[in-house]
DNA sequence: CGGTACGCCTGAAGGC
DNA sequence: TGCCTTCAGGCGTACC
């Protein structure tokens, strides 16, 4: 289930891509592509542009997303959802029909000889095209909030103001701050000793700046590891992460707390298994005088 | 309109 | 052993 640092690391790996040039483009699936015209409109049509004849210039992330932008200005966003890849063939190795794992939806072939996979079985993921770079940005991408990798404390004070929801839903709302899926967030309320449920309105300003803190450390050592490999993440070289063995409560329920022993439990929260202790994340006292 | 509920989809895992 | 049910979850959409 990739989230920022699965998503950031597979765009680190497709950096062998910078300036081939897409020969031919296949898509297998129709139903994973939506095509944005000039107007910005959305919409389904025979021929989706999978940037063919294109060179490739530069590979960006905002959250959980990935563009894949080419000298003429066009630009594929990438959504890996849950279980989506992506995974590069070299040019190296001749190329076989076997080589093609099932669920492949789409397969790029470059001038290199090297070929591009999307690979998704449950296909929650999807790939959209855009004309422009500013297309994506202004239909796309500014429905999202401030990536979490950087996130400040104050950019959880705005999204956090006269919000009655559970600070867990909001870490996990793409337009609140993009990039923490259920994993991540779980993790961070943890290092952040806050419980899930806590009205994310009822947050202190040193509770903002330690979850902001927690938020970055999390999401920046979990790249550092390769990302979380839970069941079959791998980049697109092939290459798995070990940020799972990093995990202190997430698939963790009922085991011990690695901070005070106590049996950590789950909840649900925005419809989301969450994993927390107790002791550590303990509910929000009322004041008194 | 803020917040919650549901459905999409497949494979792994658990129960009988 | 094998079939059936349940669960996992990002995110769009429906609903109160």
């Amino acid at each position: 289930m990739p989230e920022l640092p699965e998503v950031e690391r597979t765009r680190l790996s497709l950096s062998p891509l910078l300036g081939r040039t897409i020969t031919a483009a296949t898509l297998r699936r129709a139903d994973i592509c939506d095509s944005f015209s000039n107007a910005g409109t959305p919409h389904r049509t025979a021929s989706r542009d999978l940037l063919t004849g294109a060179t490739i210039s530069s590979l960006t992330r905002r959250g959980k997303q990935l563009a894949i932008h080419t000298a003429d200005g066009r630009t594929l966003c990438i959504q890996l959802g849950m279980s989506g890849r992506l995974l590069l063939l070299p040019s190296h190795a001749p190329h076989r029909p076997s080589d093609i794992p099932p669920h492949t939806h789409a397969i790029w072939l470059f001038d290199d000889n090297s070929l591009l996979l999307f690979i998704d079985p449950r296909r929650f993921g999807g790939l959209s095209t855009y004309p422009t770079e500013h297309a994506l940005l202004e239909h796309r991408w500014s429905a999202l909030g401030p990536d979490a990798l950087s996130i400040r404390a104050s950019d959880l004070a705005h999204a956090s103001e006269n919000s009655h929801r559970p600070i867990k839903s909001l870490l996990l709302d793409q337009s609140a701050l993009a990039g923490v899926g259920n994993i991540y967030a779980d993790e961070s309320l943890f290092r952040a000793r806050i419980n899930p449920s806590t009205h994310a309105s009822a947050l202190t300003k040193p509770q903002l700046t330690s979850l902001a803190g927690a938020i970055r450390f999390i999401l920046a050592r979990a790249i550092k590891a390769g990302g979380s490999t839970l069941r079959d993440y791998a980049d697109s070289a092939g290459t798995r992460g070990t940020a799972q063995f990093l995990h202190a409560v997430y698939a963790r329920a009922n085991q011990p707390c690695l901070r005070c022993s106590d049996s950590l439990l789950t909840i649900r929260v925005a419809q989301r298994a969450t994993v927390f202790c107790r002791r550590c994340q303990p509910t929000a006292q009322v004041k008194r005088a």
